[in-house]
DNA sequence: CATAGTAAGTGTATACTATACACGAACTAG
DNA sequence: CTAGTTCGTGTATAGTATACACTTACTATG
């Protein structure tokens, strides 16, 4: 038995939210669209989900083409939401399922007249309701950061205790005390020092860390 | 410019899990199929998404005609994620949007025969992907409320500290213990003592308590 | 080689929060 | 009046969160 046909479905499609984080900023990358709907104005890479073909897999086959990327070797990707009123696509109603991605070392082939990032709380204005999906994506990686493990998907494999507070700052959106910073990241077990340092130009050498394991887990306790 | 019709989408539908506490457990609100696919299995209500219509304009439709209740009367309704294995539906590639409620008042129209309760730790074998999907929705509903002010939504509009004690603890899965309950409980300033009192069959009476504000807030704090 | 400049690295005191745990109070039924 | 049942409550202790500032280890420059 199949569909009637009777019933017309919405276009389905899929957007991702690539998170990195740039000099201490969370940054989303974008897409500059070559062509209409909203030709040269920014969004988020996307494309169309056809029957047969699950969303991850249709992401995976758009963002190669469009990007550049394996979204299989992305450090962190999860599904969003969807997102499907009816107006959000002026050539008719499409239903897309958001992605949302963190990774700090994939790089686009593409140039960045195309496609670069930016600080997520400095954005051009975008396409379709995308700046809706990004706010969203921010929630969303705020909540998974202070449940996991999961700011290892944003930064270097080594990296100093300021880095490390680094980024979670920039995804918080706020400062952390230094010395409470590292009493509570360190009894969360998930870095060991490798003996090596990062020697800065004018002032004392950091120690360099890696994280313990490959995977992402559930932690005890949340640093926010 | 309208998308291109080389591209066939997969058919979109919707479904729901509505949670609701029955004598301290945590119950799901299931349909019996009535028609193939899965004839007489139980499942998730739910039905076809056509275009031009949001989600939850549909799920609205949907849950009037088949389980008689007004989704737009339900004291939570959230989006959940959305469910797109090419398999997962036998008559071809349909990919759902769940959604999430709780309610502990609403009644469906419907025989027992046809929609009935079951508890989660007790359904019978479920139609689709319809048990991952229930067990995503528990892991979500244990997330707001440990976040948000949601019990009261599982909830009488008057009730005593045992019956929210045992709402958590259903939600949960767990036993918590009653006089630091209370104490965590009250000081997030949620309800407030009516002076009424449920008058038990052979012992002291309860206080009965409501609720302060009608609307789900944030919680500073947690209590599982 | 001495000094200035910079970021790294570290501890303590205090307030608050979490947990474990038991018994008297208030009612009904017989 | 007694037995039975659920309600309602406090304290002590361990653990966690927060606020806060100086010494260390290096580089660059004169």
């Amino acid at each position: 038995m199949k569909y009637a046909t009777k019933y017309v479905s919405p276009v389905l499609t899929v957007d991702l939210i690539l998170f990195r984080v740039i000099d201490g900023r969370l940054n989303v990358l974008l897409l500059n669209r070559p062509a209409n709907p909203f030709k040269d104005y920014w969004s988020l890479p996307g494309g169309y989900a056809p029957r047969g073909e699950t969303t991850l897999e249709a992401l995976r086959r758009i963002m190669s083409y469009k990007i550049g990327i394996d979204v299989k070797k992305l450090a962190y990707l999860d599904q969003l939401r969807a997102f499907d009123t009816v107006a959000r696509d002026p050539r008719g109603h499409a239903v897309s399922i958001a992605y949302i991605a963190a990774d700090n070392s994939v790089k686009p082939t593409k140039t960045a007249a195309e496609v670069a990032f930016f600080p997520v709380d400095n954005l051009p204005e975008l396409a379709y309701d995308h700046q809706d999906i990004i706010q969203l994506g921010r929630d969303r990686l705020i909540l998974e950061v202070n449940h996991t493990n999961l700011i290892k998907t944003l930064l270097p494999p080594l990296f100093t205790m300021a880095d490390i507070q680094a980024a979670y700052e920039a995804v918080f959106g706020r400062e952390l005390d230094k010395r409470n910073f590292q009493k509570k990241f360190f009894k969360l077990n998930q870095v060991t020092a490798t003996g090596k340092f990062k020697y800065n130009a004018n002032s004392r050498p950091a120690k360099l860390y890696k994280f313990n394991t490959s995977t992402i887990n559930q932690l005890s306790n949340n640093l926010d």
